[in-house]
DNA sequence: CCTATCTTGTGAATTCATTCACAAGCGGGG
DNA sequence: CCCCGCTTGTGAATGAATTCACAAGATAGG
């Protein structure tokens, strides 16, 4: 299988995203045009992009809507359901406990750990937060398969060295530090303050 | 001036926080396989990012912490403070609103909004929930240079809209939609079911 | 059945980004 | 003062991603 590239990938997503709309909307059908349009790239990108997987589409007719929906949710492995943990339920994993939008994605929070003694044996939702020695025990016995790493950047790498040797090979990063990973485990980062220094450099340069 | 890629933009931003720890460690020097080693790229990325912009290092030598320091922070346009709004006081909102980083690293909150009439009013930290209305007025008058939007996907092109009528040339967006935005303003994207679902793409290839 | 109109899928061309590779500087040690 | 080891800065080479452009398939209407 060829390599499909991080920018590839999430245009797909992006793509799932705006077919689920079509769908609600009560379309049947859509052109690569539509979607490029909507998605803010060109038509010749969507087709390459699905190209990469198969031709889903009709020629002079588009897409049917449920159809490509179904195969790239099924490409990106939208399928099925994950079990994540949350690690970190200070204010930023408190939100993202919280975002319901998760679980109607198939990403079930299934374990939240947290360092501070006071917060440990307080629920969250239906959960509980549990202390970080339990970490190992508890990926394992959950199938942990995506952690969510939401902690001071001094503890980040410390707590990702935890859940993959917990057997977790996929983490989604907030810490502000670069992380180091072995390979087959697959790291994402949201830095947000390195997207507002992106901003301020566009202001900056004019 | 030529164009620079958003990827090296990214890259300066992390070399300034590299440079900040090496600085705090008490480093003198640094040299472009040591930034690249911690950063995870190539001393051949580091040295053509910052080539971008001039020469600042000393052959055989590497580059002085504190100056390239500087200089970075120069480019990126970090050496003054930004005035920034956030939209929407719910859970995320609350969580990025008390995230310190974003005071110490020169972006000051200055004015929050919130659609809901019930948190109107409320205090947060020293500043008061206003309602949506005020946004035009209050944003002007705090000349408010960057936006945070963090409201739900339904309501985010309209806040951006406004806020991009009251003169604000730079947004970041947490909602997980494709917003619309004029030429001249400069828009990022921070969508975490999009990283979610990396992951999960990642995972089910293997 | 034939034509006019769409839109896909994909090699080829182009543009953009990264990596290579090396001349040119710089400093330290003898 | 001169040589040696190290590291920069940068053209050239390579590699990756995007865009172009068009043959081929599909439909609708007459």
């Amino acid at each position: 299988m060829k390599k499909i590239s991080e920018s590839a990938v999430r245009r797909l997503s992006l793509y799932q995203r705006l077919l689920q709309e079509a769908d609600a909307a009560g379309s049947e059908t859509i052109s690569s045009g539509e979607l490029a349009e909507r998605g803010g790239t060109t038509s010749a990108q969507v087709r390459k992009d699905l190209s990469l997987f198969g031709s889903f589409g009709k020629r002079g007719m588009g897409y049917s809507v449920q159809e490509l929906l179904g195969r790239i949710r099924s490409i990106l492995g939208l399928t099925r359901s994950w079990r994540v943990a949350l690690v970190g339920a200070g204010k930023l994993g408190s939100a993202l406990f919280s975002y319901r939008d998760f679980e109607a994605r198939g990403f079930r929070i299934c374990a939240v750990f947290d360092a501070d003694p006071d917060k440990v044996g307080t629920p969250l939702g239906d959960l509980t937060i549990q202390a970080d020695e339990e970490m190992d025990a508890t990926l394992r016995e959950r199938e942990v398969e995506i952690a969510i790493v939401a902690v001071p950047a001094e503890a980040a790498q410390q707590v990702v060295d935890r859940v993959v040797k917990a057997g977790v090979r996929a983490v989604l990063n907030f810490a502000p530090v670069r992380l180091r990973v072995p390979r087959g485990v697959t790291l994402r980062n949201v830095d947000v303050t390195l997207e507002l220094e992106g901003l301020s450099f566009a202001l900056s340069t004019r």
